[in-house]
DNA sequence: AATGAATGAGAGTTCATTCAT
DNA sequence: AATGAATGAACTCTCATTCAT
């Protein structure tokens, strides 16, 4: 039929689709609602089609997974002293937690089952702990800049930081959800030392 | 016939019997792989005695809930001065997150599900706000009782202590959870000028 | 405890009670929807209690088939001339119609199962074809006496007359099934040529 | 692709199977023994497939009323002087009463089913009371005309004739139904005042 | 590349029936 | 005579997956 049309040219668009509407549906109704149906139709397309692209739904799953490793990833401090990469790593976290529910729905949903799927515990193994080393490592070298409160604990002072962050990104029912976060992260300057800017969203 | 029990108590204690064993199967494979018939079997009873006492799988569900809740409500701090409150409500989670791993799995699983199940946001609800606000009113307290640092911040602080616990007690695939717990304890405490004794599990 | 309460003093009490319930409720759900449990409760005991003296389910539908002949065997004509006797027949039956609803919706369902359920079967070969012999032979014995039309074929009126009754008795959705029904034995009276007389409910 | 059927051909071949199987199913069990797995398999299908064409076997059953209505509507009276059309529609019904056994199963299920099942007591509503109004106007224009006995309640008349044809559409436990359906039907023409003619079946 | 049709395995739920008490 | 507790078997319905086209 002469067809030209853009989303059949490149069946990367389509997987690429397939993958949005699964991470979508799974920060609507978790894994637990997840249907490979819905997210078909949601893109749609038949199931089968779905299968075309995706052998299985957990193959679909993984393709979700790294994505939201890869939103989430995009955050992790890199360039300048240590403080300012630290307040530029809060802040990128701050700002995804105000616009990204999803994502913090997805990587909610994603820690859960890791304990039970050794696949996403093994991508959680690799950000997790340099994830920790990083933030601990930016804190000993702010104290000694001295661009850091002096007299932290860098261990327990990284472990406090990435505990709170994970606690905050949490789905909750209370209606000043954007309060507590902002209220979180400005604790966490404070107690870090950093200067506490006005905020907005 | 000696038995001093009256025969209601086989009943109450099987459906205890259920409860929990539900409670495990959701710590251990979530509600996503949550069935009715492991549940049963766990017990030693057909399917059809678990729905002799349940009527639907979310009536038993919701008994876990109730259960989880009434775990990790005994936490919550009573008596003594402010100080002494705080430090015993955070002792308290300290001791729970190190020994009783699945009330925070369910917890967690609970938490991802409240917001598309109103019944668990309710409860949800109810503990939440009163959690913060009696964190918060400890915290103004006890900085004018002078058992706390001077200067805190008892909005942000409170929000922070709250995340905080929140982010430790999700389940992770490090090795080194028990460290991580005691490290955001120990910091929490240091950060609200409370003393660092030498903590045990 | 000094009991002596009626309707524990005879286990006919209870069974007749037992009885009654399951034909209420083949009338108002029919044998689709009748459930033990529900008959049980409508009484006030147990299921167990039901399969104390009705020992499976067909037992007690044995009984409810029973009753409901009992109930209709009532209506056959006996006494007086053929005229009479027909005249009395047909008015015990509108009569029947009018007042026991239940009745014919049991008697309904019993003509649906007959076909599936030799017992049932049995007891309809046993009332269809006297009552069928019993009318046709009214209508002769009629004709001869002069108090009927004269030129009946006897056996082709005894299988309207049957048919029409059983067709009234059956339910209908229509608003004007009193009228219908009065229609319908106004008719066969005067096809009959039997006097129709100011009929009341 | 020589093939000159369009694809869903083989899809409503399918769908029209399975409506045909529950009309058998129904017709022999009732609905009481109508099993959606029997169904399935009568077609040489997984149950999966019915629940495919069928979402619920509620749905499945609302078409098998459709098939019902729609071969019972074929005998309403059309065409001819009133006399002839109602010959003509006594004549179909006695055809289909000999022929389509099945279908009057079905219809009498359906009967004792309307007073519990809305959808089915709508269409009853729609089929009961055109039927009668057709039923009486033909009387009334065959008196009038001359082609039907003279002095006929046409409202009375009309009952009967329904309700003796309700009469014999239900199933029998007699060796003798055929005979007493001819019967039924002779006596009907006869009080109408119709030529009789030799019926064969 | 895409689909309609089909399925096996299993889910939650129901129900007549049993049994110890 | 009566019951609470328990069960096996069966039911409708769901879902990821397959396959011919």
């Amino acid at each position: 039929m002469g067809n030209d049309r853009p989303e059949n040219v490149a069946g990367t668009d389509r997987r690429q689709a397939l993958v949005l509407a699964a991470f979508r549906r799974i920060a609507a109704v978790g894994f637990e609602g997840l249907r490979t149906r819905d997210v078909a139709s949601d893109v749609g397309v038949n199931v089968a089609t779905l299968h075309y692209y995706f052998p299985t739904k957990e193959a679909l799953i993984r393709s979700v997974v790294a994505q939201a490793m890869l939103r989430f990833g995009a955050t992790l401090p890199h360039g300048g002293s240590a403080g300012e990469q630290l307040r530029g790593h809060l802040e990128a976290l701050r700002q995804l937690l105000h616009h990204d529910l999803e994502l913090f729905a997805v990587l909610g949903e994603l820690t859960l089952r890791a304990p039970r799927d050794t696949a996403i515990a093994a991508i959680f193994r690799d950000i997790d702990e340099p994830w920790y080393r990083q933030v601990r490592e930016l804190i000993q070298r702010g104290v000694a800049e001295g661009s850091l409160s002096p007299g932290l604990v860098a261990d327990d002072m990284a472990a406090l930081v990435i505990s709170a962050i994970k606690g905050v990104s949490l789905p909750t029912v209370v209606s000043n959800r954007s309060q507590r976060i902002d209220q979180t992260f400005k604790q966490l300057k404070r107690s870090l030392g950093l200067a506490i800017d006005e905020e907005t969203e």
